[in-house]
DNA sequence: TTTGACTTGACAATTTTCGACAAAAGTACA
DNA sequence: TGTACTTTTGTCGAAAATTGTCAAGTCAAA
């Protein structure tokens, strides 16, 4: 989900993972296993990455933390239900109008 | 969430926190910061508290699986699409008609 | 076959979580 | 007030989970 999309992005820019994982100052093992979905970033990196791939950081930020609450639910009975309770306990601020 | 939940039903069935917390064999205090959300228990712990408060297990888990969803998106920003995009991934599986 | 990109697994370092304990704070009541 | 009890809070070390490093591996192209 988000190691897709990075993957994705990535190829687009026609870059290499050592690239990528130089400029986030990681290891280049550890960006690889990101890449793949077999570890997960740390928010900063998720940051970072927007920026050197030209992605929207809110975009991005979306993916990985879709893919921790996956990682909650993903398997659960009921993860439907789940997901509802939680968005009925979210109070989404309304964008008020200008007077 | 879940902390209320098990507050109430304790409660309701008249019994001490310190009843229930050597009926988990856990420390008392430990058990007062589940029931405050201070603290997050463990799932065979719910799974138990479901037994000693003849409530539904399954409900249980799920606001208990709620509160950690909700610790992930809770306060970001955009979180409706967040559960969003974890809700498309789901497959649930269909209850199958009987033939 | 060498080179460079990527992947893997095992281990070390770090961070987070869990439980134990002590002590404080609140409650009820003689 | 003073005692007995329940609940709450703070802090600490142990245990577990997460994150990072290193060495060795595969694979494809030159």
């Amino acid at each position: 989900m988000f190691a897709e999309k990075i993957r994705q992005l990535r190829e687009n820019k026609q870059l290499l993972q050592r690239q990528i994982s130089a400029a986030l100052e990681m290891d280049n093992a550890l960006y690889c296993k990101i890449e793949r979905g077999d570890r997960t970033a740390r928010r900063e990196q998720v940051i970072k990455l927007a920026e050197l791939l030209d992605a929207s950081q809110e975009e991005l930020l979306k993916l990985w933390l879709a893919d921790k609450v996956y990682d909650i639910v993903g398997e659960e009975d009921g993860a439907n239900d789940i997901l509802n309770i939680v968005a009925e306990s979210i109070v989404e601020y309304q964008k008020s109008k200008p007077i």
